[in-house]
DNA sequence: CAGTAAGTGCTAATTTTTTAGCATCCAACC
DNA sequence: GGTTGGATGCTAAAAAATTAGCACTTACTG
């Protein structure tokens, strides 16, 4: 058994995680609106109730009402969401899913942006590895 | 309703499928010996049942055998994958994405690799954007 | 200092997911 | 041709997720 966060994520509890992650901080109100095709108030608390239990989130209180908050840090997270979509979708490939993200939005990217990613790409090269 | 594959996938729907678009087609004792605590034979099968009925995998026949294959295809499933985690994780920057990413396995990177993610950005540039 | 709005805790019921098991079918082999 | 191994279809039961509702507490407001 790992550590904490113990158990899979339902797929409600998935999506209050990912509003939690995109938000960094959500009362059950926020968590509520920011969900497409949300269930009841009272049905948010009691996944946020069971995701607490599991050890997935913490709250914080704000006068009368809780915040809650992940424990495993956003950055930590999110490097293990995408080892997994590397290992799923790109048989491990940096390179694939660069690839993958340029074409993604490429009308989107600023040449200022490509600039950066460019940046990016030298440093990595001049550090050894 | 949206055209096909509709409704959400469970937490075993989701890992089947996950296997199923890493190798990209797959029988179900294949599906069952590539999960990580896997099930029963027999629920396994009942699931990629279910996937088929719900529209996201469709089967093929191999002399007596069933062989399943997503009726998304990969590139689109993983496009869509990685536009959600640039939401979920990365306030839709594809910029810190590909940060991240290099930083993920800053280790593995072989200068050939590099060298090439450097063309890829140098052609995004040249193409306009 | 009531009264109200907005929060929480908890429980119970419903619905969905997940699982196992059995009956059947087909192809290869002896 | 019968038997066996390996596949499928289906159904029903068990477990888990999802939901609603009610009772209670707290903070603010007039």
């Amino acid at each position: 058994m790992s550590k904490e966060t113990n158990t899979q994520l339902s797929r409600r509890e998935r999506e209050i995680m990912d509003v939690i992650y995109r938000t960094g901080r959500a009362t059950a109100a926020e968590v509520l609106d920011q969900l497409t095709d949300p269930p009841s108030y009272s049905a948010v608390r009691a996944l946020l109730r069971v995701l607490e239990e599991k050890g997935h989130l913490r709250h914080e209180e704000d006068g009368p009402r809780y915040v809650f908050v992940p424990t495993v840090p956003r950055e930590r997270a999110r490097a293990s969401a995408l080892r997994q979509l590397l290992h799923t979708f790109f048989d491990g490939s940096t390179e694939q899913a660069v690839a993958a993200l340029l074409d993604l939005s490429s009308t989107r990217l600023s040449d200022a942006e490509l600039a950066r990613l460019s940046q990016l790409i030298a440093d990595a090269r001049k550090e050894g590895r």
